[in-house]
RNA sequence: GGCCCGUUCGUCUAGGGGUUAGGACGCGUCCCUUUCACGGACGAAACACGGGUUCGAUUCCCGUACGGGCUACCA
């Protein structure tokens, strides 16, 4: 019978979520949501020289904005295996009894050695030109620990309460195979694999050991992360092995890197030059906050579609996605082996894609504490036909100011490559036929506005309906003219055509 | 450097032993439009290279190049 779907997302708290962790934790949501299992958000908290207040917060804050919501673990009402804090679940002595087992049965080991002590080895190492310094087979006998020292010796030094940490016991040339769902068969030789820390000096399990025997307690079915996890699977087949769980490991499955649109390697926070974080992240060891999606506009329905499509198809040429459609098409069969770079432009896009699919009074209340915030107050049919006409245009609610502000408040200066180009001396005089002609419309609607302006236009022959444009509005662009004159109304239009040509000659 | 993973338009990708190599973003042209967009139509744009295997390879295999990841008592 094949196992229960369990999977989870295991971040450190060591700062803010960025996107790549988001989709991390997506795909394993989407996973477990199409297989009817469960998700679990754990707390990998082992190393407390690394640990940033509110970063955890963070993480649940981050995925609650997105939808993605773990039916078990930290900040989501915990569930049966709680705590799902590994600094917490350590106080049961879980780790260190793991631990004890595999150097019970010879598989691990205590080091002594300092840091000083290590650093000496490895500038020895390359001193010697050795290609890769590491602890392991070879070198570990020439270093304090049980397997060099004498037994009495050992003895004492753990009895007199030496730092000393565990280690892996990692033989010297053994082939390493293991498949992942995502890259198939991957062979390592263990000549390649360090004798890895598990237990550190204070106390504290590494992720190594931590993240299995946590997968194990909490019966986790498939480990799903990031690429970068890929060289050390090999230490961690060694460990379940060594542990006797092969057989209830976790499948395996390294998920692509997110790499930078341009230069090179993965995201990173400092150098890009478009949001890397779902929320605003302020690192308390930096001054400026880092601008995140939904601050800069984003729907967290847009965030998630673009994620998933993120190293993810759906095998079509469908690109719009919510998350419950992502659920029940979500595949690792799909799931590509290449990273991928993030393209800016193609993320407005969707945005774009969901913003019109609001309603034009939706986005009028949506817009409405911005303009409220520049001191504007208009009605909600006002608001509500200013979005239906500025809606094809833009890419985030913040953008009807942008490109729509001239409609609250009259600009001073008027586009001047349009009158370069435009207006001449007889100008004027055509657009104060044009003003008359607006004195006189009662009925102030689109529809007689524009059959007004046909009329002067039979009349008196081509009358530049930009430059009309722009001497009300003074932008070259925007809606729908005669919508546009329509909202603003006959005494605002009248005011801000008299204002400029007054201005004008 | 070593090890591991990867490589289809600029980018995200579909496809897969015989295809006009498809879609999307972006870009360009045209249509609609006296403005601005949307929309529609069209276009430029890709199988990294070299060897095999094969009647035939972009597709399978091997090399090379390039890209990425890892190389901590960090995750």
């Amino acid at each position: 019978m094949e196992k229960r779907v369990r999977v989870r997302f295991a971040p450190s708290p060591t700062g803010g979520l960025h996107m790549g962790g988001v989709r991390t934790a997506l795909f394993n949501y989407l996973f477990a949501k199409k297989h009817g299992g469960d998700f679990i958000l754990r707390i990998e908290d082992t190393d407390q020289t690394r640990f940033v207040a509110g970063a955890e917060q963070y993480i649940v804050d981050a995925l609650t904005w997105c939808g993605i919501k773990p039916n078990e673990g930290v900040g989501f009402g915990d569930g049966p295996h709680a705590p799902y804090r590994q600094s917490e679940r350590k106080e049961s002595g879980i780790y260190a009894k793991y631990a004890q087992q595999l150097i019970d049965a010879g598989y691990a080991y205590y080091a002594f050695d300092s840091s000083e002590e290590l650093d000496e080895m490895r500038k020895r190492l390359e001193a010697a030109k050795v290609v890769a310094p590491q602890y392991n087979a070879v070198t570990r006998q020439n270093m304090r620990n049980s397997l060099t020292l004498p037994e009495d010796e050992v003895k004492r030094l753990l009895e007199s309460g030496a730092k000393y940490v565990v280690r892996l016991k990692v033989p010297r040339n053994e082939e390493i195979r293991f498949e992942d769902i995502i890259r198939g068969w991957v062979t390592v030789n263990s000549s390649q694999v360090d004798d890895k820390v598990l237990l550190k000096s204070d106390g504290m399990p590494t992720y190594h050991l931590a993240h299995i025997v946590d997968d194990i307690e909490m019966k986790i079915s498939h480990a799903v992360r990031g690429e970068e996890w890929l060289p050390s699977a090999p230490a961690h087949i060694l460990i379940y092995r060594y542990l006797g769980l092969e057989k209830e490991m976790p499948k395996l499955a390294h998920l692509p890197l997110i790499l930078n649109p341009d230069g090179n390697g993965k995201i990173s926070k400092r150098e890009a030059r478009f949001p890397v974080f779902p929320l605003s992240w302020q690192d308390p060891r930096e001054a400026m906050p880092y601008v995140g999606y939904k601050e800069s506009g984003y729907y967290p329905e847009a965030f998630v579609n673009i994620l998933a499509l993120l190293g993810w198809n759906p095998g079509n040429n469908e690109e719009l996605f919510s998350l419950d459609e992502l659920a029940a098409l979500f595949d690792f069969e799909r799931v590509n082996k290449s990273g991928a770079k993030f393209d800016p432009e193609k993320a407005k896009w969707f945005n774009q894609q969901y913003l019109r699919k609001h309603s034009d009074a939706d986005l009028a209340n949506a817009f409405k504490p911005l303009l409220h915030s520049k001191g504007i107050a208009r009605s909600d049919a006002f608001l509500a036909e200013f979005c239906r006409l500025m809606k094809e245009k833009v890419h985030f609610v913040h953008e009807f100011w942008e490109q729509g502000h001239y409609v609250f408040e009259a600009k001073e200066v008027l586009d001047e490559k349009v009158m370069a180009k435009k207006w001449n001396d007889k100008s004027k005089a055509l657009f104060t036929l044009v003003q008359d002609s607006f004195i006189t419309v009662s009925d102030w609607q689109t529809q007689v506005l524009h059959d007004t302006f046909e009329e002067l236009v039979k009349a008196h022959g081509k009358i530049d309906m930009q430059l009309l444009r722009v001497l009300i509005t003074g932008v070259a662009g925007g809606p729908q003219l005669f919508d546009l004159l329509a909202l603003l109304g006959k005494d605002e239009v009248l005011a801000r055509l008299g204002k400029s040509l007054g201005k004008l000659n």
